[in-house]
Formats: structure tokens, C-alpha cells, sequence
DNA sequence: ACCAAGATGACGATCTCG
DNA sequence: CGAGATCGTCATCTTGGT
């Protein structure tokens, strides 16, 4: 709980940076179309046949028709009734750009009014603290943005010359050196600026980027009426793009000086010593670079040297580990800061995790349809029976075991004496228990847990993911509360999207039901392999089963146990497949969940400890991969 | 009688945040 | 310092089939 409870419609302003960025987003997904991968496929050509005969997935090389152009502007997160608009009004055949330019005045449009909460939505999501966001807006009302913002920047710019949007990501050694030149410019370009210039650099701030961007990009483009804000904004987005492309094109040998330098923290607040002594803090609110429809996204961060290497991997596991569990995940996968989330920001159920990637940031996109953002849109059934004591709109964290039907019982037990309101004492015991074990009302006094069948709607699942394949109903529920939340997943992944518009390889470890392959699958990515690596024998006849149910076109095959997966078998696949573009899992939570009171054990318990083998088998694809591109 | 699978309840600690 | 949340494990009992 945080006392602050956030607007879910982002503010026009932000919106606006938003749409721009998508339009020009757009623009390089429609070039990337004939950019090489990573790897060299020599068979790439037999490949695009096999993926291009499948319906709306993969996006053509050529100019789009107008229902893949549909399809695709829908994934950007456009409406379907804005797209249908702009394509009315300029014809199906007119320039793509043109129509994503209509869309997004619509967009703004539409989403133009004003409140407190959006003021200070506004504020907070150019990276300035809540607190001194209400102060200023107290001292100059809340409709003299600009004031607000003049008080904001030099209250800022007093205690520290910092951006509130780098606090957090770490600057490492491998930082290259035109970052330390954007900060060491950028400092007095933001102190000196002129009225035009710190017009302009408001102005872009307001769209949500970030001041270092926006100074650099006004040093960039000039200043003046024949610059447009919104040629210094597709300058950023370009930019970002452009470093996102580079930092995974580049190899890292080359660029990387060979002398280790200790880390640098350039205009940073004292910290303590060695940054590894710090434990790392979960953040809050828990949203990670940013999710859909909160203030607060970042589309820029820096990776270690180390991590920006190919493959792509996403590792993830329980937000709310042992401390310094995190620390050692962290270390071992070459220092990158875990991103936590909460899925209780991209849907229904809360499911606070960490997730260790080294994926671009900047173009993250929701798979459609969003998921049911709070209890009763996504149980609209149990409305009628929720008592108006029940103040809860967000379920917790779907676990691996069920409340019984005897719970059910006595807390009916408990209200029916009761006509209409019950004495305090219940309603206390009733809704500890609600919590406890996530109930919702299903009947008058009924408070069940939820199904199988509605644990996969909240995780992102397609219905009835997990029924069949031998799968009884225990083992149902064990396997959805070890899963991922799909969106959230997907919101991370979606990126990949226009990197891999002919598809990928993938390396799926500690599989479960399959949620990574569910997540590029809702995104329309082609999987043209996947190797998935999955103890549970239930478990792989799921994953087998989505498989052929979804027409899959790619191979599919499923190992049983890490520890078995030899280094020399890994070598193996990569050359028969070409290597893998993404190696994604989360490794066993057992002993390090909260609710493990027996075995809690951390990292070196017996489950958990298999994080270890997702370490060694990443390393085996990183350096083979690295072997096969020199070849 | 026997077995396999399901159902149930007892079992705290360790975090974070306000 | 108190409130609240947490991809859990285990022994035992019940159920349903042969």
C-alpha cells in the first residue's frame, strides 16, 4: 500500500512525447525489416518461407497491406476505432506515417483535461520527488505549470545536479565515454539556458523525457522557430533507438578499453563505499523502468559491458527474497540491475517480481487486449455478491496452493447470523481470511478461492492453458503459481518484436507452463525453435500441447532436467539452429519464497540452487555465440 | 485390503512500508 | 514498532477406484 493513489489515465503532455515516440517507432520498425540479426542465418531465406505463410504474425519486408498495418498499429497500443478513423479519412492506401500522424491527434486530443492528480502525474513522471511536487504546486496552484516547473528545475538544480531518471541505473565502468560527455555538457547547458532554450527544454521535459536528453538534443538540433519540438523530440527517440541498436549490434571487444577502470559515479550523491555493500532496494511503487498507464516510464538505461552481448537473456525470479539474494543473482548475470515489478500495475492480481535482462527499454508496447485491470472487471460476477466492507480491488499473489472448501464454509458460517452488516469482529476475521488466501464472493456470504480456469485469465493464459495433458486439478494450481504473469512478461519482451520480425530461437529454461512461449506468442513474434528445459512431465505435455493447439510452425523440443543438458549438447543445438536469440526462465523459488517456512534456505537450497545452472548454461551460449559470429 | 490421488490444516520468519 | 504480504512444505486424513 502506498498512500498515493495514482490516476491510471497519463497525462496529455506525457501522452504526447509518447505518441511521438511511437510514430517514429514505428517508422524504424518498417525499416528494421531488412536489417540483419545477430546471427548470419545462411538458411534465413528458407526460414521467411516457413513464417511467412502464417496469418497476421510476421510483418512483411515490403510495403505493409492495410490489414497487417491494422494489425500492427493495434499492437502499438493504438485503438482500433482511431486506426478505423485514420484510414477512413486518408484512404487505405495513404503513407503509413500519415495515418500513425492522424492517429496520434486524435490521441492527444482526446486525452487533453486537467485534474490535481494529473498535475501531479505530470510532475512526477519527469522524475521529480512527490513531495516537493505538492509543495510547489500548493505555492503557485496547480494550473501554472510553468511556475511549477521553474520552482521544480531550480529546486533540482540547488541540491543536485543529477537526473532523477539515472538515480537508479548504475554507471559503470563500461559506460561509454559520449555518456560522461552528455553529462559533463549537459550541466551547464541546463544552468544557463536562455528563455527560448529553456522553453524548448520545458517543452520536451513536459513530454516525459528526460532533461539530459532534451538539453542534448536542443545542443543537437539548435534552437529557434525553425526548430520544431517535435523534430527535438523524434531527435531523442532517434537517439534512443539508435543506442539500443548499436549497444546490441556493436561487438563489445572492440569498443571496450582494455583497462578495467573502477567504477565511476560521475555527479553522484556520496554513496557508501563500494556499490556492492549497498543491498539493493525494492522500489516504490514497484513498476520497475516503467509500466502501461502509470507516470514514471524510463526509456534509457545504461548496460554493463558485459551484458551487452548477445543473446538477449531475461531471467526472473521472487521480488521479495532473503535479502542479498538479489545481489548474488545480480552479480552472476554480469552485474545488471534487476527491474522489479509488481503486476498488480498491469493487471488484477499483485506479483511482485524481479526480472535480470538485458533488453532494450525504450518501445515497450501492451499485447491486446489488456488484461482486466481490477477485481471486478475481471470477475464482473462477483459484484453482485461483494459486500461493501470489502474494500479490496487488487487480489494478491496467486500462490502454488489453494484455500479448501471448508474455509468457504465457516466463513458462511460466520456471516449468516448477520442480515446485513456484520459486527466488526468478523469482518475483520473475514477479510484477513479473504486476503490470506485471495477469495473473491462468488454467492451471498460465499467467499471461494479462484479456479484454475480464472488464475489463467488473471496470469495472461488463454483459457483452459492448463487443463488436459494429464493435469489433475492440484497440479494445475501448482504449476499456475509458479508461472509468470504473461503481460508483464510480454510487455518486457515486446521489444523483441520489431528486432525479429522473421523470428527467434529460444532457450527456455525452468519452463513450467510455458509462459515465456504464451508471451511471444500473444506478441505475434515467430518462435522458429524453442528448446525447453522443464522437470515436470505434466508440464511439458502443456507446453506440447499450446504447441500444435496454436499451429506453431517452429521446432519444439523439450529436455527434462538442467543438470542434464550438458555444455557439449548446448554447442550442439546452437549449430544445428543457428544459436538462440533469447534464453529466458525463472528459476525455482522454493527456498527463497516467503512462504516456505521450512526450507527458506536462499540461493543455495536445494531448488533454488538451480539458478546456478541457468548461469553456466547462459555463459555456454554467450561464448558459443560469440565463436559462431567470428566464423 | 490396498493403493493413488486429492483435500485439509498446522506450521513462522523475513521482509517492506507507514 | 506494528501491519501486511509472501511462485511453500509436510503429515495426516479422506475419497475413489480396483
Amino acid at each position: 500500500m502506498h498512500g498515493f493513489v495514482r490516476n491510471s489515465v497519463s497525462n496529455a503532455n506525457l501522452c504526447d512525447g509518447l505518441v511521438q515516440y511511437r510514430v517514429l517507432f514505428v517508422k524504424l520498425f518498417m525499416q528494421a525489416q531488412d536489417s540483419a540479426d545477430w546471427n548470419s542465418d545462411d538458411d534465413l531465406d528458407l526460414q521467411i518461407d516457413n513464417y511467412q505463410s502464417s496469418p497476421p504474425s510476421s510483418p512483411p519486408a515490403a510495403v505493409p497491406s492495410s490489414d497487417e498495418l491494422f494489425a500492427t498499429l493495434v499492437d502499438m497500443g493504438f485503438s482500433p476505432e482511431n486506426i478505423a478513423r485514420a484510414i477512413d479519412e486518408h484512404g487505405p492506401n495513404a503513407d503509413t506515417v500519415v495515418i500513425i500522424d492522424a492517429i496520434s491527434k486524435y490521441t492527444v486530443n482526446c486525452e487533453a483535461s486537467s485534474s490535481k492528480s494529473k498535475t501531479i502525474d505530470h510532475f512526477l513522471a519527469m522524475g521529480f520527488e512527490e513531495e516537493k511536487v505538492i509543495k510547489a504546486i500548493h505555492e503557485h496552484g496547480e494550473d501554472n505549470i510553468e511556475e511549477i516547473a521553474n520552482a521544480l528545475i531550480s529546486s533540482a538544480a540547488e541540491e543536485s545536479p543529477k537526473i532523477k531518471e539515472e538515480e537508479d541505473i548504475e554507471w559503470s565502468e563500461s559506460d561509454d565515454e559520449k555518456y560522461a560527455n552528455f553529462l559533463s555538457s549537459d550541466d551547464e547547458k541546463v544552468s544557463d539556458s536562455s528563455s527560448e532554450n529553456g522553453n524548448q527544454l520545458r517543452s520536451l521535459m513536459n513530454m516525459g523525457f528526460s532533461e539530459l536528453e532534451a538539453s542534448l538534443a536542443i545542443e543537437r538540433c539548435g534552437t529557434g522557430e525553425d526548430v520544431s519540438i517535435a523534430d527535438l523530440a523524434d531527435f531523442i527517440c532517434a537517439a534512443q533507438i539508435a543506442r539500443e541498436f548499436d549497444e546490441f549490434h556493436a561487438d563489445p571487444e572492440e569498443q571496450k578499453p582494455n583497462v578495467k577502470k573502477r567504477r565511476i559515479e560521475p555527479r553522484r550523491e556520496p554513496r557508501s563505499s563500494a556499490a556492492d555493500d549497498e543491498p539493493l532496494r525494492l522500489p516504490n511503487p514497484m513498476i520497475g523502468f516503467g509500466v502501461p498507464n502509470e507516470p514514471g516510464l524510463i526509456t534509457q538505461r545504461s548496460l554493463p559491458a558485459m551484458a551487452r552481448m548477445p543473446p538477449f537473456f531475461y531471467y526472473e525470479n521472487v521480488a521479495l527474497a532473503p535479502k542479498g539474494v538479489w545481489d548474488t543473482i545480480s552479480s552472476h548475470l554480469y552485474d545488471v540491475p534487476p527491474e522489479f515489478v509488481d503486476s498488480k500495475y498491469i493487471c488484477a492480481a499483485a506479483r511482485k517480481r524481479g526480472y535480470v535482462h538485458n533488453l532494450p527499454i525504450s518501445g515497450r508496447y501492451q499485447v491486446q487486449p489488456p488484461p482486466k485491470y481490477t477485481i471486478s472487471e475481471a470477475f464482473p460476477l462477483t459484484k453482485k455478491w461483494w459486500p461493501e466492507w470489502d474494500k479490496r480491488t487488487k487480489l494478491n499473489c496467486i500462490l502454488t496452493v489453494n484455500a479448501s472448501a471448508q474455509l468457504t464454509n465457516r466463513i458462511r458460517l460466520a456471516l449468516e447470523p448477520y442480515g446485513g452488516e456484520p459486527p466488526e469482529s468478523k469482518k475483520k476475521y473475514v477479510i484477513e481470511q479473504c486476503k490470506k488466501w485471495n477469495l473473491v464472493w462468488v454467492g451471498k456470504n460465499k467467499a471461494a478461492p479462484l479456479e484454475p480456469d480464472e488464475m489463467e485469465t488473471l496470469l495472461g493464459f488463454p483459457r483452459n492453458h492448463t487443463r488436459g495433458g494429464g493435469m489433475s486439478r492440484t497440479e494445475r494450481l501448482k504449476s499456475l503459481g509458479n508461472s509468470f504473469q504473461v503481460d508483464t512478461v510480454a510487455y518486457h519482451l515486446s521489444v523483441l518484436k520489431p528486432l525479429f520480425p522473421y523470428g527467434i530461437n529460444v532457450l527456455s529454461l525452468f519452463t513450467g507452463i510455458g509462459g515465456g512461449e504464451v508471451a511471444l506468442h500473444r506478441l505475434q513474434i515467430p518462435m522458429k525453435t524453442v528448446v525447453s528445459v522443464e522437470i515436470s512431465a505434466v508440464n511439458r505435455n502443456i507446453l506440447k500441447d499450446f504447441w500444435e493447439q496454436t499451429n506453431q510452425k517452429g521446432t519444439l523440443i523439450e529436455f527434462a532436467d538442467v543438470q542434464d543438458l550438458s555444455n557439449e549438447k548446448i554447442v550442439e543445438l546452437m549449430k544445428q539452429f543457428g544459436g538462440f536469440d533469447l534464453v529466458i526462465g525463472g528459476s525455482p523459488c522454493n527456498n527463497l519464497a516467503g512462504g516456505n517456512r521450512v526450507s527458506r534456505s536462499g540461493l543455495e537450497g536445494d531448488q533454488s540452487c538451480l539458478f546456478y545452472e541457468y548461469c553456466r548454461i547462459l555463459d555456454v551460449v554467450r561464448e558459443t555465440t560469440k565463436t559462431m559470429r567470428r566464423s
